[in-house]
DNA sequence: CGTAGTGTTGAGGTCATTCAATAGTGGTGG
DNA sequence: CCACCACTATTGAATGACCTCAACACTACG
């Protein structure tokens, strides 16, 4: 069951969970699959979509220099590849960054779907348009955020979103990116990112451990970040803060 | 009318013009403005989408230090506002950038027609994709290309939009961006914008003069940029290649 | 005719990079 | 059981891409 699917669109458009029904009907079989398993090809067409359901992917593409740019990063309840349900083909791939669980839903069949229930249709058309958000959000640290600042950002927007998704006890999720796949989401180099989360545990802001992190200061994280989470969609979010009192 | 919009669509999805009449017969009345005015405002919710006829407008954002990063261009034919139509409301501004003309469609329209003709529902679904596509695409050259790399990117994608659009003879475009909108798009500051501009017009790879590019060696400025297309949505899109042939 | 916005260029400074070296971890095979 | 390898994390030193500061030219505009 797609539970962190249904948490996320509950706390986004309220309890509608009547509306949530058809795209679970449409699952059809599971996938497990390993850590840097290749969940979308560019040059593969793929016939049906992914809803994760447990794990960490992400988007990305690599250069001719060799390098690579994270341009996206999907946790529990996100769909990897809506993009490739409506348009021809994608020029970014998507790994697994962990081991992952996958749902899959034949285009087929989510074409039948989508078409008998419009809602639906609807809330698949939001989630995309907060993932295009996302990346303009993402888009701004890359362009006028520090380093420092720019990976305060990505931890406070993991951390609201692994707590919506419901993969996050008290402040503590898990992050089971490498320094280097953080470095290629941030724009940055190993070698910084190291430096500046030294910079972030020293300061004791957050705690790193078993890829497993705890934020201790909460508001100290997200005024560093500047952080406003009303881009994600999930109204004011009162959640996070209340947690975050009961830690102070 | 929404020629440019007419041009995008059915390079895209193919000549199939029925289907997007819906639309155009949702289009209530239309707005002139001038350069420096806000389309959309994060803190006033809005009661209607506006399509862009004619201009060029930025969605922004503005940090807290007083820096901007421009997240999105828009050129004719593009939605500027979709995402206020399904979610709450958003993070980031829209300015003109040009003086522009707008169709104005009401969200209450917009709604009723979606839901009428489920085929319109997904050219708009379609095309917020194709938005976050872009995004993702400007986040790979913010993280990982050169600042001449980034620019020429930039060029490229504005040549192929524009063109698509209708908006560039042979290959001369519109450009009506200021160095300062130019640095506030890719990262970078003014000074610094000027003087990668300088190499591009002194490697006579582009000609600008009064606001206007002209694209002197797509094949150049194309490897540099390490562009592909594809990312836009219009297949492979044989008309710049075409069109850059009888100018070779 | 002053002012504001824009474009251009030089000089010096900084943030982040590359190169390089070391250490710890887990997995594999002898 | 240990040697070996690949991957990851950590730190120092030197380099470089881009930034800031500053000055000046040009245009449009009231």
């Amino acid at each position: 069951m797609p539970e962190s699917l249904i948490a996320k669109w509950s706390t986004r458009f309220g309890g509608a969970e009547r509306t949530f029904e058809p795209i679970i009907g449409s699952i059809g079989r599971q996938r497990l699959v390993d850590a840097g398993h290749q969940i979308v090809d560019a040059e593969v067409p793929a016939k049906s979509c992914s809803l994760l359901l447990e794990g960490f992917a992400a988007r990305y593409r690599i250069l001719s220099n060799g390098r690579r740019q994270i341009s996206a990063l999907h946790v529990p309840g996100d769909f990897v590849d809506l993009h490739d349900f409506l348009l021809a083909r994608t020029t970014q791939n998507v790994v697994t960054l962990s081991p992952c669980r996958l749902a899959m839903i034949d285009h087929e069949t989510l074409r039948i779907t989508s078409s008998r229930h419009p809602q639906l249709t609807q809330l698949l058309w939001a989630d995309t348009l907060v993932d295009a958000e996302m990346a303009r959000e993402w888009l701004v640290a890359m362009g006028r955020r520090s380093a420092l600042g720019r990976l305060a950002h990505l931890i406070c927007e993991l951390c609201v979103r692994l707590k919506v998704a419901g993969r996050a006890r008290q402040m503590t999720f898990p992050l089971p990116l490498t320094q280097t796949d953080l470095a290629d989401t941030l724009g940055l180099s190993v070698v910084h990112v190291n430096r500046v989360l030294k910079i972030l545990r020293t300061q004791r802001l957050i705690l790193l451990e078993d890829h497993s992190v705890t934020v201790l200061d909460w508001c100290e994280l997200k005024q560093l970040a500047e952080f406003d989470a009303s881009y994600l969609g999930f109204g004011d979010l009162e959640l996070v803060r209340a947690e975050n009192a009961i830690l102070a």
